[in-house]
DNA sequence: GTTGTTGTTTACAACTCTGTAAACTATAAT
DNA sequence: ATTATAGTTTACAGAGTTGTAAACAACAAC
């Protein structure tokens, strides 16, 4: 049992980074504590520190992490939706929201924003748009770009307040937390946005469109 | 400049609620040191603990009194949109949106509500839904409960999102955080909620419905 | 005025956490 | 083998936090 005591860079890095997301998931981005992650990964914690710098650093290599694997498990999804015939639209776009509402991934990559983590967001979420819109344009080709990103953001911030809330807002709604019941949801959302790209009930009136420029 | 330098109980407790609240929407619930509290309320900081016990209880006093104030503004904001004339149904439902996304106050709720604050969300809610229940049959007399709940899910965790969040996510998508624009994507979203009353594209399908057991 | 109650403060204890310094150790190169 | 590099650990420092204990101070009741 010659026991590896040594590892390389890249598998420390990705031992950490692996401990401190199950961490992260477990207490929450305000609860990560060096010392649980060091535990966790079965070293001591000043290990961390010299591979990542600070506790901040550690923060936002896992948000890196977090929310490129994030962001290509949506654009894969939408992708896929892209190709779907038109009778399945909707059992692909309710996949897209159960890959954006990964029950128990998703959090990380939440949280982590939430507690500043610097990631690069912006160019993930401009790819999710662009490829949101042809999903729309492929049911009704006049849809409106400032449509489809008032949708995708009204989506994020739904997200993003499911995760962060957790079971609170279903509760006192009534709606029990079992998965089943979620997803209902999703599908019944799935559902409402591709009527509003088939009818596209509403523009985004004037000038209200959002800056188009970098 | 007789300083009165005792407090009655209630201006105390309420002097500390003020600092505590001020200070949660600065640094985030996370954040909130008692000590810091107590510095912007001009005392020191045990005496909070000798007037809620302990961190916890201040937190929990705080998501109270903050929680009861939202539901009141929202319950009356929705109450005028129900007695609201057809022709201005968008304007006072917007004016719903406005007051339940409130720039500054509604983090704080929120917030707190993150940190695990037992609050009395449930009744709430409930009430919350049952307005806008009766707002929907004011346009629709057959709407769908089950869909207003839906409904009210959705918006609330936009809301909960865009709290949280904060500018991140707005910015990703081109949007900028001046009020302006936040005050377009609110009135679009009421254009939105109002078309799904009065067209009920969708209902919730078989037995989707939330449990109404209380 | 004296006494009791309670709001308030000072000083302190105990704990937790991050980050540092130096020593130790495994691996690779020469 | 020796040496250099770098992953890893132990021990510790330093700062910051909540909560406690005891004394102080204002106000009310009698």
């Amino acid at each position: 049992m010659a026991k590896k005591t040594h590892n390389s860079p890249e598998e420390a890095r990705a031992a950490i980074l692996d401990a401190a997301e199950e961490t992260v998931f477990q207490v929450g981005p305000a609860g990560l504590r060096i010392s649980a992650v060091a535990k966790k990964a079965g070293m001591a914690h000043p290990n961390i520190i010299h591979h990542f710098g600070s506790r901040e650093g550690l923060i936002n290599a896992l948000a890196e992490r977090v929310g490129e694997r994030a962001t290509e498990r949506i654009t894969n999804a939408i992708s896929e939706a892209l190709n779907a015939p038109e009778q399945d639209k909707v059992a692909a776009l309710t996949h897209v929201l159960d890959t954006a509402y990964p029950g128990d991934e998703g959090r990380v990559a939440v949280w982590l924003h939430l507690s500043g983590a610097e990631s690069s967001l912006k160019p993930n979420m401009q790819r999710i748009v662009e490829l949101s819109h042809e999903l729309r344009k492929s049911i009704n080709d006049e849809v409106d770009f400032g449509v489809t990103n008032r949708l995708v953001m009204l989506v994020t911030l739904a997200l993003v307040g499911e995760v962060v809330s957790g079971a609170g807002i279903k509760d006192a709604l009534g709606f029990g937390s079992e998965e089943s019941n979620r997803a209902h949801f999703r599908q019944w959302l799935a559902e409402i946005l591709l009527k509003l790209s088939d009818e596209e009930l509403l523009t985004t009136g004037g000038n209200n469109n959002p800056t188009s420029d970098n």
